[in-house]
DNA sequence: GTCAACCATATTGTATACAATTATTGCGTT
DNA sequence: AACGCAATAATTGTATACAATATGGTTGAC
């Protein structure tokens, strides 16, 4: 249980920030936060350092803390090494997985299929996470493992925008499938070619992308 | 100019913990630490969020600060990340690089050839880093560019103690040429493969990590 | 004698007060 | 009228004081 303050804080201000409740630019006042908190400005100062650290926020010496939404460049270039974080999951589980991990990762894509059937976009998003996840650690790398986990984190509002897209689901169900054959084979390149392919924003989807990217608050300009 | 206690405090343990001069699991003491370099607890306890975000320390709730230097595990497990972002950047820098990066990169190799006549090793390393700092702009994605700095940084305490092993720094040129060779080719595979190749910890190189690791003050166990 | 519970102590987390730096506004000069 | 400088106000950085939590030792019971 976590009784610091600060932690919330932080996980407060980070969903204000990739919701888009805080613009980006906007300057973060820490006595107005710290009332509306109802706190001082010490666990604040913490918040923002933690946020800053992730990225989230710039903290410029003596001026103050700024909201940093990513670019439409910058996503793109988050994204472009996403893919190649996990193909390289991939091609390490292929030859590390356990039995246990690919029993784990099939109940995904049967909860997924379920999901698609049900139409059920929450539920296939939670799966899809708990696939992606499994991978990560299935690479037997922890510490890839967490580097992948940290920036999956950070691209979370962006990945959730381009499911909506129509057809997305049961396309993003079929790589799934793929995914997990190759793995059940050992095909280390197949599996990363794979992982890549779906991941990466390429040809229509980053179409797709720059739309939602567009319309969502957070292509707001910087102040 | 950098006028925050805070950064410099910062900076300060960073060295402390890299060197060794901290050992592993030793808990870091606020009020023995402020005293130590005059000033109070608030810098202090700023600088151990920044240093437990880049995961030098880990922070317990109400408990304090620990140091935490890699195990030989993730010390590898860092490495192999490490050769796979760098050949990242090298199949994409093999598409996106400039003619200006290809002549700063061949700047970098000649003072190096300098530095093994001269058998400087401080130069050596020094070159050695701007070589690779060059090529990760020369990706063209500053995202990655970043994230590789980043690691680069952390594993910066064990590459010193590779380089001095006898041979080394020839073997290390050597590899910058086929890279840069490669590079200027335009040949991205080739590219990707001789980066891995230079950075990974394999074979040999294994075992003169391993050996300089336990010499090192770093292998301490924890307390 | 051992284990558990409780109290004392030490240390972290937070609030507030103060210092230092930056931004702003107004005035004076050109 | 526009630019530059200076004083003032606002905000960040730091110090200190206070509150909350964890640790360790002691005491009591079994």
């Amino acid at each position: 249980m976590t009784s610091r303050r600060a932690d919330i804080i932080r996980e407060s201000l980070e969903q204000m920030i990739v919701t888009g409740a805080l613009a980006n630019g906007e300057r973060l006042d820490e006595t107005a936060l710290s009332e509306r908190f109802g706190c001082s400005r010490t666990p604040l100062r913490e918040a923002f350092q933690a946020l800053a650290a992730s990225g989230l926020i710039e903290l410029l010496p003596h001026r103050g803390a700024f909201v940093r939404h990513p670019s439409l460049t910058q996503m793109v270039e988050m994204f472009e090494v996403m893919a190649e974080l996990e193909a390289f999951c991939g091609r390490l589980a292929a030859r590390r997985v356990t039995n246990a991990d690919l029993a784990a990762l099939q109940e995904t894509v049967v909860a997924c299929e379920e999901a698609v059937r049900a139409n059920d976009h929450d539920c296939y998003y939670h799966e899809n996470e708990r696939f992606h996840h499994l991978l990560y650690s299935a690479s037997g790398n922890s510490f890839l493992a967490d580097q992948a986990s940290r920036l999956h984190a950070r691209l979370k509002p962006f990945r959730r925008l381009q499911l909506r897209v129509r057809g997305r689901l049961e396309q993003s169900l079929a790589e799934h499938r793929v995914i997990l054959d190759a793995l059940e084979k050992g095909h280390a390149e197949e599996v990363a070619t794979a992982l890549r392919d779906h991941v990466a924003v390429q040809g229509g989807k980053f179409n797709d992308l720059m739309a939602s990217y567009n319309a969502s608050p957070l292509s707001a300009q910087r102040a």
